[in-house]
DNA sequence: GGTACCCATCTGATAAACTGATGGCATGGA
DNA sequence: TCCATGCCATCAGTTTATCAGATGGGTACC
């Protein structure tokens, strides 16, 4: 069985046609069809039904379908494994969400990169579930989510611990008054991100739902629109800097107990870990022990 | 990187040259070399130091080996998995202790092979630690081993429970005056037995240490050395059938913590189960509870 | 009854792998 | 010292595999 039979066939598999696997895979269509062949020929079994529409996988296909990947992922770490000699070099791709790395993951990356000079860094900003489904797919090394994180292919340790707030703009003092507005919006970063449910969660426990949302692009965005006196919105109060202490926005501090959250790291429990990798948890390690 | 090159890089590590890896692959020294080098410009590393007397692996090469074993086995279970349709067919190789093999696992085979006719049923026996070795190895799809068993890559599930029991020539009726005895030797099946240790641990908790040791080959070889009155072993009780029972040995029951032990069955735990073990299994719950 | 799209098959061209021979090199024995 | 041995690298010729392109059969849709 060989490798690119194995991709072939994934790639017929996924676009559901031999003439459409043979245009992404710049080939042509017979080509595709003798390696499909040649790989049930191989294992006595028929993996594609053809018909006029295409090749749709038969059971067996569907069988060897996921070691496609499987034997892709590990021919890779294989290649990665042997040139790792233990200095980190290389590209190291992480993901966090932007208020991590707004808050957070600058600095470290910055003694990351002084300390690393080989290593390209590349960091991916997104919500928990769409970084932990990058890291699930191998395209991210590890990615800061927030936490908890219990999945049995993942691996978690805790990273930073952040104090939420909610902000607003200035001239109400208290989180009951400012709540009691019938005109309160809430001012969120995108769909899926955790702190909005997080927010949606704590004025539900007081009572309040079902309030208009708006979302922007960027922090900056969603500061200006709180102070602007826009709504209401719930991020770590450290992300709250200097530009943004003099009166022009409010923080109300929560309870301890709603307001603490943990940022976790997370990589592939299988996943080999790069030196460049093992070298980047270091330093989120000693910076949180600093 | 092709299988190939992996499967030639391998046979060059194991047997520590390319000529003699071109004999054992049934080709000749330069393809083994050509095959090398195209690996090591693909990784961009050198995988071997050459020298006069051969070609050692350097440490990118060290890395790399381990998975040339493990995308070997994923192809052999991607190639199982298709194939397997859902019933039990082709081989199944599980392994079993020699006293399990004689006392539980043969009514089952005949009950599973009459079931599954389309099954090639191969039984291999060896002591716990050699069984759990090639179940390891993925020798053996499965094994039946003493318990308890824990281990990172192995599942265990309980299987039997034997009563063991101390056997000796009749004459003598306690067990304290049997281990009286000055000339007590201890008869064992081979060298890493489970059982041994078992009975070493026995009568060193009742002050026993240092007694001669006789090893024998098969089952019946013991037996037949104890009724002979060479000595004394630690064997299941039900494993002396009627044709030992009149007279010819003596039983000793022992205290149920001493007496009772656990033959649990393993599997890797990442590796396929095919449809003939799962049957088999099935088979063994079925035969437990019955 | 075209037309478009699908897969199977065939053929010649091209690229890759394989074989066998050769050479360099170090070692160990006569 | 000299030869035999065993090792790997390299080269040239042959065989084999892979590829591209054309063709044909089949079905669905207009």
């Amino acid at each position: 069985m060989d490798t690119r039979d194995l991709t072939t066939f994934a790639a017929v598999a996924r676009l559901g046609g031999m003439g459409r696997a043979a245009r992404e895979l710049n080939t042509v269509q017979s080509n595709v069809t003798q390696r499909v062949h040649r790989l049930e020929e191989a294992l006595g079994v028929a993996l594609f039904e053809r018909s006029r529409s295409g090749a749709r996988l038969t059971a067996a296909g569907e069988r060897l379908l996921p070691y496609a990947a499987r034997v892709g992922a590990l021919l890779d770490e294989a290649g990665r494994a042997a040139r790792d000699d233990g200095s980190p070099r290389g590209a190291l791709t992480v993901g966090a969400l932007e208020t991590t790395a707004a808050l957070r993951v600058s600095p470290l990356l910055a003694a990351y990169a002084t300390r690393h000079p080989d290593v390209d860094l590349i960091l991916r900003t997104g919500t928990t579930a769409e970084l932990i489904d990058r890291v699930l797919d191998r395209e991210l090394e590890g990615a800061f989510v927030c936490g908890p994180i219990v999945h049995p292919d993942l691996v978690a340790t805790p990273a930073f611990e952040e104090e939420l707030a909610l902000l607003s703009a200035p001239g109400e003092r208290s989180i009951a008054g400012l709540l009691g507005r019938a005109d309160l919006r809430l001012i969120i970063l995108r769909a899926g991100c955790s702190y909005r449910q997080r927010l949606e969660e704590l004025l539900a426990r007081r009572g309040i739902v079902g309030l208009r949302r708006l979302e922007f692009g960027s922090l900056e965005a969603i500061l200006g629109a709180v102070a602007a006196g826009l709504g209401v919105t719930l991020l770590p109060r450290a992300l709250v800097g200097p530009a943004w202490r003099g009166g022009r926005l409010a923080t109300h501090r929560l309870p301890p107990a709603e307001a603490r959250v943990q940022t976790v790291f997370v990589r592939r429990r299988d996943m080999l870990c790069s030196s460049a990798l093992v070298a980047f948890q270091k330093h989120v390690t000693k910076g949180k022990t600093r």
